[in-house]
DNA sequence: CTATGATCGTTTCAAATGAAACGATTGTCA
DNA sequence: TGACAATCGTTTCATTTGAAACGATCATAG
């Protein structure tokens, strides 16, 4: 018996799209994880240098939108598998530049395909317009939760 | 410098949907506890037995998509505060039936137009027909995700 | 030059998480 | 009836998480 006013959790957007979310981070942690031995983190800091290296840890926070922590830990992994290279930076010693190391670069290419795919698989049966608009969604929440924080 | 057939995280719609998805759920959670001292586990319990009591755990891990353990202690928490209350069964003594209390009805009253006015927030700017095709969007990524995980 | 404050990345610490083990109850089948 | 499997909810344990403290480096102002 549902009672006036009353409220359907499962139809509540922000709720909706958490569940679904974390549905498609596992299915993507489970393929990363099992084909390559790679968290997500890792595979997030991997995804950012290799588009754009050499970056330092605090620039793979803002691409990345994860905390300092989770990126130090993660890129001390990546290193110590020796992934990922660090280099000082010449004229600031706080910074440290990363790259991509030989490996490192093997694994990104090798990901890329796959995880393109994975998306495809997601998102199979979709028009593009319905994911035009998703995006749009994305953007315009977005922007309302910047207003939001800043307060 | 990108490369060529370089990937950028950032238009990936697996990692743009987690990181907004993890901004909202910050924003309410911000709420919730400011407001009423309470976790998101616990809202959506409170959320479907507000709805749907009485329910036994299993079935508010159904609804909620949450595990066993994590429905376990946000349950064990609202009892502990008084806002839920614990039947047993009458014929299977390994269920238990949960409802609201009366303070803890009073909580999900007060707490659905907030919600709502949250949701309202986060979606403004967005026409009806993204928010309905956000909506088409998450039925069909979920019923992939249901293929995909069946294996 | 020195002092003060800001920034960068690491580490610590307590809380949250989920997989698995567990005890208790019920269902099934010989 | 009795043994065995299945289900429910709790608890344990190792891991992950993010906020805060921290040391180190750099920028700024006196």
């Amino acid at each position: 018996m549902k009672r006036s006013g009353s409220f359907d959790l499962e139809s509540f957007l922000p709720y909706r799209l958490s569940v679904t979310t974390n549905r498609v981070s596992r299915a993507f942690a489970a393929q990363y994880e099992q084909e390559f031995g790679i968290s997500i983190p890792e595979w997030r800091v991997i995804a950012v240098l290799g588009a754009f290296a050499p970056l330092s840890s605090n620039e793979i926070c803002e691409r990345t939108a994860m905390d300092k922590a989770k990126v130090s830990r993660a890129v001390a992994t990546l290193l110590k598998r020796g992934l990922i290279e660090r280099e000082a930076h010449e004229t600031d010693q706080r910074l440290i530049q990363l790259t991509l190391s030989k490996s490192g670069r093997k694994i990104y290419e090798a990901i890329i395909p796959r995880a393109r795919a994975i998306e495809a698989e997601v998102t199979k049966g979709l028009s593009k317009s319905d994911i035009a608009a998703l995006h749009r969604v994305l953007d315009c929440v977005g922007a309302r939760l910047d207003e939001i924080e800043a307060d």
